[in-house]
DNA sequence: CCTACCGATCGGTAGG
DNA sequence: CCTACCGATCGGTAGG
């Protein structure tokens, strides 16, 4: 069935892209390369695809998709302030040990996207950090966070948890599910009182 | 002055790359884009430096050597262990607010660098961070600092004050000094008891 | 999926 | 500093 093998194939083009992007950048990379992780040659994967920047644009574009959706779901599973953050922390922090070659990517290769795609993707990035900086408003306004800057606050707070995506590895000496718990006990500390 | 205007001319050189592998990548930049930039043609480039890979290995080296050297000045400035951290981090955040373009390039192009320099920036980078790490160990032995995990205390902290180059903008609505104070705190709340 | 090939561009050299 | 040029490689197409 050559429309099933082709559906499978372009999965392998994208599974081998994602590696060769994040290693090597978009532009290090060549058709040929992806093309000798399968085996083939270079002009067969324009049987698949129409551009390298297509299978560029569509890593970056799945990606922000699925880690705004774990974040609302994280939100929306409580109303305690402090809990949400070490909610949102516990989810961001996962999602980042996850992903780390499609967070290698949309951090290096940003201006390696054509338009429209670039500018979408910087939208949603900022969409997402809207959300964190909204939550750690609205913890402040009701008195249950504190902090010297909500907006430096959520800076901080998204960057230590996007730095997982780079030292994370599976089978370490921490699993996720403890790297999380720590990050989202560390998120707490950083915007709530002392007292 | 032939000798005093080619010296000129390789500061200029360097200049344009760091701008252009900081917005367009190593691989993503042509000798003939950084000629461009000077009025020139690529050829004339090589009677300055020896190759492009050249331009990107001292880039980096430079690089790694300042902020070690204004990391130790800060962290002997005093005995108090939560006072070294916060000072730490007021110099770790100059830094990466001053330096965005060398930033971007560093996270972005290490394996766009050959070896041996490949392997002394992550010896490099490596020693930095494992002074943070001895630093906020002393200070948990000491009674005086308290978290979860050294290692990923360390880690939260120096990725936080590395986000900062890549959203501060001199002219802003906060200047560094405001932008290093407040990150002194967070960093200091991180890690230290509540009571 | 392949071979054969396109024009364009790459980093770098020769020679003046 | 330039022109002229090198071989290699690039992304992509034609045609089977």
């Amino acid at each position: 069935m050559t429309s099933s093998t082709s559906a499978a194939r372009l999965v392998e083009i994208r599974e081998a892209a994602l590696t060769l992007f994040a290693d090597k950048g978009f532009f290090g990379t060549s058709m040929t390369d992806i093309a000798d992780k399968l085996g083939v040659k270079a002009a067969s994967l324009y049987n698949h695809i129409d551009s390298k920047q297509e299978i560029l644009a569509e890593i970056t574009q799945d990606t922000m998709r699925t880690l705004i959706e774990e974040h609302e779901k994280a939100v929306s599973s409580t109303e305690d302030s402090v809990e949400q953050i070490r909610r949102a922390m516990q989810t961001h922090v996962r999602w980042h040990a996850r992903h780390p070659r499609e967070v290698k990517i949309g951090n290096s290769e940003i201006n390696s996207l054509e338009e429209p795609v670039r500018t979408e993707l910087i939208e949603a990035r900022h969409r997402y950090s809207e959300a964190w900086k909204e939550m750690i408003q609205r913890g402040v306004d009701q008195g249950d966070l504190e902090t010297p800057s909500v907006r430096l606050a959520t800076y901080a707070l998204l960057e230590m948890g996007i730095g997982v995506a780079l030292w994370f590895r599976e089978g370490g000496s921490l699993t996720e599910t403890e790297v999380a718990y720590i990050y989202g006990d560390l998120a707490v500390r950083l915007v709530t009182k002392r007292h």
